[in-house]
RNA sequence: GGAGAGAUGGCAGAGUGGUCGAAUGCGGCGGUCUCGAAAACCGUUGUCCGCCAUCCGGCGGACCGGGGGUUCGAAUCCCCCUCUCUCCGCCA
């Protein structure tokens, strides 16, 4: 959410950079500062009725303690009317204070300065790539038949006890799932990050907080029962913790780092080019997040897009990183650069990584400020977050490119953590 | 799930209809003292919105879990919701 006041003073700044994102924000924009000046005039007017209101009430709490009811009587006369003008005007505040919330709700994050225009996925900026894509011959299996042909993924399974998208990890397959979640918290604790275990499922407000409300309700899974929502990603309830909240300036960077299950309905982007582990209602994924110094925040960025590198480089996967142009990047984020894998047997790039600088977009939504120093006016931190790393096309990745004859090799870093060297 | 009690500022905790945005204590910040620190003492210390002011700031409004109501006036009375605690039930 846009704060107002950068509404009222850079009307034609928010129309520029918002074109970046494909938004054309011009009519909202006018709609919104009218509404914002008719309601500032309306609350002017009522504040005064109402300090007037207050002297009376005041008075006749005076004037009967003074015995001197026929006064008090007369005065209580006066607050009639005033209680009615104050009852209309309040009236009319209340529908203009909701509409302007919903446009300004409505408004994306302005998009930072680097961030370039564009459509889709063929407009981002590819910044750097790495790693060595090997040539597998041509017998490669892709991850979806050597999760059968080795018996460690069990899609059907998962169709019997929950639904496609659900998938059951068996022997191999689950104790590699659980040794990449170990590693990609043991370095991020080793990077500095505070290991938390969320819940998983949380309230509207927290849903709201990091943007996921109002606008994609019908991506998450809904407990209508309790009306809570299972979370998409660690993102929501760990930002979350910061909500309405003021810290200290010494207190930046907060770095947490957290292992969830991911839930996501992933309504209509069902089809055969999401086949295996491309695309899955629940998904494992471990994730930093970060409040910042605004003056740091991108620092901050870039201090994680090297941790994610620094993992898939560790894990032998060859990589590239893009920066998103703006019509591929999120409602919320103002610069975000996507990690994808070589998956060498469907021959293509799978996104693994998403990193984020939401500056104070969240942060007004979450209400968390921070103080520079004792007594000083309080301002909205930076957010940022980014996934370090989501499991499975890492694990599709590494399924595909190490397959040998022999079986599934393990990459070294990993030995410690699986016990294993090869899935046979 | 049943019965009862409760929710007040960073924390603890008073306040049951009228100068209460709220006593007091702790904490925080500033100062005195000190070579420095501690102790002691003095002062200060919430958030949001609006209006005015070039800045320091001034004035007004709202906020005592959330929402509604009664009243000239509500932290205080009434209703609804949420949450917490205690006991019972159930249970990893």
């Amino acid at each position: 959410m846009l704060t107002i006041n950068l509404i009222r003073e850079k009307r034609e700044l928010i129309i520029e950079r918002l074109k970046v994102k494909n938004f054309d924000a011009e009519k909202v924009l006018d709609k919104i500062l009218s509404l914002d000046s008719t309601r500032r005039e309306i609350q002017t007017r009522s504040d005064s009725l109402q300090a007037e209101m207050n002297r009376l009430s005041k008075d006749i709490g005076l004037l009967l303690k003074t015995g001197r009811k026929k006064e008090a009587d007369e005065a209580k006369e006066k607050t009639y009317t005033l209680k009615e003008e104050i009852r209309s005007l309040s009236e009319e505040l209340t529908p203009l204070d909701i509409e302007l919330r919903e446009l300004i709700v409505s408004l994306p994050n302005l998009p930072h300065e680097s961030v370039n225009k564009g459509f889709g996925a063929e407009d981002n900026f590819i910044v750097k790539e790495g790693g060595k894509i090997v040539d597998i011959d041509g017998e490669a299996l892709p991850h979806w038949e050597l999760i059968k042909k080795y018996d460690i993924i069990d899609f059907d399974l998962g169709i019997k006890l929950t639904g496609a998208g659900f998938p059951v990890y068996k022997g191999k397959g689950a104790k590699m799932e659980r040794a990449l979640i170990n590693f990609f918290l043991d370095e991020g604790v080793k990077a500095g990050y505070n290991e938390v275990i969320p819940p998983i499922v949380v309230n509207e407000d927290s849903g709201f907080g990091t943007g996921q409300l109002p606008d994609k309700e019908g991506q998450m899974y809904n407990i209508t029962l309790d009306n809570f929502y299972l979370i998409p990603t660690a993102e929501v309830p760990v930002t979350n913790i910061y909500r309405d909240i003021i810290l200290n300036a010494d207190d930046l960077p907060i770095k947490n780092i957290a292992y969830t299950p991911c839930f996501r309905r992933e309504a209509g982007s069902w089809g055969a080019h999401v086949r295996g582990l491309n695309r899955l209602h629940q998904f494992d994924k471990v994730e930093i997040v970060r409040i910042a110094h605004p003056d740091h925040s991108y620092e901050s960025l870039d201090e994680m897009v090297s941790h994610v590198e620094n993992l898939v480089s560790a894990l032998d996967l060859p990589y590239r990183i893009l920066r998103l142009c703006g019509g591929d990047m999120s409602f919320t984020s103002s610069l975000t650069y996507d990690f994808e894998v070589w998956s060498g047997a469907q021959k293509k790039w799978l996104e693994v990584s998403s990193v984020s600088n939401f500056e104070s977009f969240q942060a007004n939504r979450l209400k968390c400020r921070f103080r520079e120093k004792a007594g000083k006016q309080t301002q909205l931190v930076h957010t940022l977050n980014g996934s370090a790393l989501a499991l499975p096309r890492i694990l599709a990745a590494l399924l595909e490119n190490n397959q040998t004859k022999e079986g599934i090799k393990i990459p070294v870093s990993l030995i410690p953590y699986t016990g294993f060297e090869i899935i046979d």
